[in-house]
DNA sequence: CTGAAAGCGCTTACAG
DNA sequence: CTGAAAGCGCTTACAG
C-alpha cells in the first residue's frame, strides 16, 4: 500500500493525501477524516526512505564510538547510548551507531557512512583526535561529547573534568592525605588527561609535587582497578587515598582494599566519580562511597537533542556546554590516618 | 556533487556512470577508469537514500532492546550490541536502534520504524513477548536472540540456558551441595526462565525439592547481587553455594560473602555465568570464578550475520542455533563444608 | 480547498 | 559497450 494506491482508493490527489496526512491547514475537515481513516484501515505507511529523500534529509543521527577501544561499548558508553537513543527516538529519525576502527590514520571515518546521516555526535574524543577535522572537511553537523583543549569551533556538551578531580583533590587533601593516587582512563583521551591536570592543580595549589607513580591509567575495568590497587598497595610508600575515574575501577579498587585487610575510609580513603549507571551504586557499597557524579544518561539525552537541532539547521557556536560535577560525600573518604 | 552533474561532466549517460561505479562487467576499461578517477578527484558520494529508494532495500538492520527494563543499555546488551555493530559495518547496512517501551499493549512497535528496516534483531524476548506476533504480522524478517518454549517458526540464536545451569548445579551437588542458591535475571525473561528450569531439574534428578527461597530474581545488578546474598545468608538456613546469572551479580555475591566474613570456594562456592564481558573477568576475581560461559558478543556478530541474509531474502527456518555454554573450573566451587 | 506536475538522486530493463 | 527513459514513493511550489 502506497501514497499512489491509497489516493488512487479515495478518489484523491496524491498531493491532498500527503497533505492530510502530515497535518497541514488547508485541507477540508471531511477530507482530513476520510484520509486519515483509510489510512488506518488499509495499515498505511508512507516510505521513510521515499520520504527521506524528498525532503532531503536522511533522518538518522549517526553516534561515533569512543575512539580508544572503539569495537567495544563499554558500560559508560552504553548508559550514553542509552540516553542518546531515548531521546531521538520521540522524533522520527533513527539513531544509527557508527563504529569506527581505533586505528589512527586509517580510514576511520567511512565517508560513505556520513552521507546517510543529517548529523553526528562524536563520543569519546582522544587528544589527538582528527574525526572533528574530518566531519568539518565533509561538512556535516556535529556535537561532541567532551572537549579538546582548544574546544575549536564546534557544538559540544561536556562536564567539568578538571574542576571535578581537582575538588576530589581537594577535599582530600583537606583531610590532611598528601599521598593521594589516581586511577584513570586512558590517558589518550580528552576526559583522563583534564581529570588529570584537576588533580596536579589541587596538588600544587599544595605545594606537593605530583607523584606520577600515584597517576594509573588504562581501560576501566574492573580487573585494572584490582590490579593497580594492589600494585600501589606493594609500593614501598603507599597512598592514603585513592580517586577512581569510575566505578567500574572503584568495584576492583576496593576489592583489592579488601583483600589486603585495609579498612576502606579508615586506612585508605577512595572517591568515585559516578556516571550514575544504573547497575553499580555507590551508595550501596559498603562502605557507601564518596563521589563526583554526573549523569552521562543525561548528557546523552542532552546530546541528542544537541544534534536534532543541528540537523535542523542551528548554529554549532550556539551549543557549547560543560556541566558541573556533583560531589557528595559519603563514608569513604577519611581523615588520613595518623603516624604516616 | 550528485550523478548527473557527474555525468554532465564526463559527457557520460547517468547509466554507464552508475555502472561503472557499481562494478558491473559491461563497461569499457577506460571509460571505468576515466568515471572512477573523477568520482574521486570531485569526491563524488552517491546518497544511499536515492540508492536504497531505487534498490527497495533501506539498508538497514533495527534491533529492539531488551524487553524488560527496556530504556537502559545494560552492559550485557551492550556487548551484545558491539558484536551486531562490528559485523554489520563490515558491509553497506547500517545499525538502527529501535527502543521499545516496556509498558505491556502500548504501541510497543511504532510501526513507522518497521518501515526504515531491511530486517530486525529482537533481543531478550520475554515469556509473554509480542514483539514477535507484531514483526510476523507486519512481515518484517526477524531473528531472536534467545526464543521461548515452543520456539515457534522464527529464526533464533540462543544458548543452551536450561543445560548450562543444570550443569553447574550438577558440579555442585557432586561437591557435595545441598543448599544451592540461584542469583537469577529477571524471571519474565525467557532466559532467566530457562535457567532456573535447569537449576531445578538438576536437583529433582537428586530427589531434591527445590526451595524457591533459595531462588532470587530481578536486574543483574550489582547491588542486587549484594542484597541477594546478604538475605539469604541472614536466613536461618544458608546456601553452600551460589550460582550467579551474570559476572556482576557475581561481583554483589562475592562482595556480600566477604562483608560476612565466609571464605569463597571454601564456606560458600560461586559459579557465576560469564558472558565475556571484557571489564569484568572471572579468572582476575579472588578466587578465580568457576563459570559457564559463552561470549555475548560472538552471539551478536553471528546474529548480526543472520539479520543480513534474512535481509537478503533467506529463509528464517535455516536458522535455528543453540549454542553449548562451556563450564571452566576454577576456585570458586569447593566441596561442601562438612557438619553442615 | 484540491490537483497536475516536477523533483529528490539513484538503478536498471531495454534498445541500439 | 553506451544511452534514453522509466521508476522507486514520497513532498511541494504553483495554479486554479
Amino acid at each position: 500500500m502506497n501514497l499512489k494506491e491509497l489516493s488512487r482508493r479515495l478518489g484523491l490527489s496524491q498531493t491532498t493525501v500527503s497533505r492530510a496526512l502530515n497535518g497541514y491547514s488547508d485541507v477540508g475537515e471531511e477530507t482530513r477524516r476520510r484520509v486519515e481513516e483509510a489510512a488506518r484501515a488499509l495499515d498505511y505507511r508512507p516510505s521513510n526512505t521515499a520520504r527521506r529523500l524528498a525532503l532531503g534529509r536522511t533522518g538518522t543521527v549517526g553516534i561515533l564510538f569512543p575512539f580508544v577501544g572503539g569495537l567495544s561499548i563499554d558500560p559508560h558508553f552504553a548508559e550514553f547510548l542509552s540516553g542518546v537513543a531515548e531521546r531521538v527516538a520521540e522524533t522520527d529519525s533513527d539513531v544509527a551507531i557508527i563504529p569506527t576502527r581505533a586505528q589512527p590514520g586509517r580510514e576511520l571515518l567511512r565517508p560513505s557512512r556520513l552521507r546517510s546521516v543529517d548529523a553526528v555526535i562524536v563520543s569519546g574524543p582522544a587528544l589527538d583526535d582528527d574525526r572533528m577535522a574530518s566531519l568539518q572537511r565533509a561538512r556535516v553537523p556535529f556535537v561532541v561529547h567532551g572537549r579538546l583543549r582548544g574546544d575549536e569551533g564546534y557544538a559540544f556538551l561536556d562536564i567539568d573534568n578538571e574542576g571535578a578531580f581537582r575538588r576530589a583533590t581537594e577535599l582530600l587533601l583537606d583531610l590532611g592525605h598528601r599521598r593521594i593516587a589516581l586511577l584513570n582512563g586512558d590517558i589518550a583521551l580528552a576526559f583522563a588527561s583534564r581529570r588529570k591536570e584537576g588533580w596536579e592543580a589541587a596538588l600544587a595549589a599544595r605545594g606537593i609535587v605530583p607523584d606520577h607513580g600515584l597517576h594509573r591509567e588504562g581501560t576501566m575495568s574492573e580487573e585494572h582497578g584490582h590490579a593497580w590497587t594492589a600494585a600501589l598497595l606493594a609500593a614501598e610508600s603507599r597512598p592514603t587515598a585513592i580517586i577512581c575515574s569510575s566505578m567500574i575501577l572503584a568495584l576492583g579498587c576496593c576489592r583489592a582494599l579488601r583483600e589486603a585487610g585495609l579498612s576502606i575510609g579508615g586506612d585508605v580513603s577512595v572517591i568515585a566519580h559516578d556516571d550514575g549507571m544504573p547497575f553499580i551504586k555507590p551508595q550501596t557499597m559498603n562502605p557507601a562511597l564518596t563521589t563526583t557524579s554526573s549523569s552521562i544518561r543525561l548528557a546523552g539525552t542532552r546530546i541528542a537533542e544537541i544534534a536534532l537541532a543541528l540537523a535542523d539547521g542551528a548554529d554549532a557556536m550556539g551549543f557549547r556546554e560543560v556541566w558541573p560535577a556533583e560531589i557528595t560525600f559519603r563514608d569513604s573518604a577519611g581523615p588520613a590516618p595518623v603516624g604516616l
